[in-house]
DNA sequence: CCAGATAAGTCAATATGGCTGACGTAAATG
DNA sequence: CATTTACGTCAGCCATATTGACTTATCTGG
């Protein structure tokens, strides 16, 4: 209980522990990694963090930039699939989306096969801050990169990938 | 304009692209890592969604994880570190930090040395619970890890490390 | 052709987790 | 002793998410 360490100052985790690595006897035995546990945290709270001061001067949210990012990169996408990717409800997808069309970021044009779909596509205006987010993002990881070679990029988007739940999700369309 | 590709299904990024690698003609010149920003997003969300599920048995959200970690981390610390490390205000971090003393998550004992501060430090069930989250995260960010080999993780830890903004944030203590 | 499913939009209420601004109190410190 | 610091707290605001219910338009299968 007094076991707190009083006059030595904790260092904050950032400059931290140097790690041992994924390996010190824990008490639960197990010997959690938290170095990476830690540094998913920081390291995604910087990367959105710097989008959203660009957001701000537009008025707008995180929530915005993720629909505009999605729209921008598969341009005729249905509102369905936007909730599918993004996993959040209809009515919080359409807050954000409606002042999206309603600033000229995103256009919706009627389904040509099913006239009830709104497919969603950015407009030049949308397209270009969408690009402005992602070069800066970009930037970032480029930046994180550029210390380890092509085969560090393999080995961060293989572990990445990993992280996702594949839900098998199935397939709305053809094939099956 | 009527570049809207229709009758085909957007697929899903998830799925996605198989990526250009970070090479292919882009409008801007730039060609832009979408796939890692993109896996950036998913990774993290499924990240802490599957933390999220356990911590709303217990009434907590989010907030309440970061401040129970990093006090499991680093028992001592004071409000004032977990402020720096959060990056959130104190009214904010009050507020958590309040459910989980009176919870009886988190113990607070005055600073022997500067008696203004209050340490804060978790209980036996604070530890369990902190614990017990962490080895969810751990598990999936091992099995992430375990098509990669060691070199893999070190990949990883630097470039995630490389995303973090590294504020030299003047040591608030001695040295200087 | 029509019943039912589907795509999308919307209203209302609620929760969470951020924020600012303003104060108060206790304790350290020059 | 005046000032600064560490912490707490009241009050209000905003963004983003949720659930549940309901409408409209349109497609689709029997």
């Amino acid at each position: 209980m007094a076991d707190v360490n009083v006059a030595q100052r904790p260092r904050l985790v950032e400059k931290a522990p140097r790690a041992a690595g994924p390996a010190s006897p824990e008490g639960a035995g197990a010997a959690l990694d938290f170095e990476l546990i830690e540094l998913m945290f920081f390291a995604y709270r910087d990367f959105v963090a710097e989008a959203d001061e660009t957001l701000a001067e537009f008025g707008f949210g995180r929530a915005h930039h993720r629909v505009l990012h999605f729209v921008n990169r598969q341009p005729g996408l249905r509102v369905t699939d936007l909730l599918d990717t993004l996993r959040i409800t209809k009515q919080s997808l359409g807050r954000v989306l409606k002042q999206l069309v309603d600033d000229g970021y995103i256009e919706q044009t009627p389904g040509a096969v099913d006239r009830r779909e709104r497919l969603l596509a950015p407009t030049e205006k949308g397209r270009r801050l969408a690009l402005d987010l992602a070069a800066r993002q970009h930037a970032r990881i480029a930046a994180a990169l550029a210390p380890l070679g092509p085969e560090g990029r393999d080995a961060v988007r293989a572990f990445l990938a990993g992280m996702v739940d594949e839900t098998p999700r199935p397939p709305r369309d053809v094939e099956t």
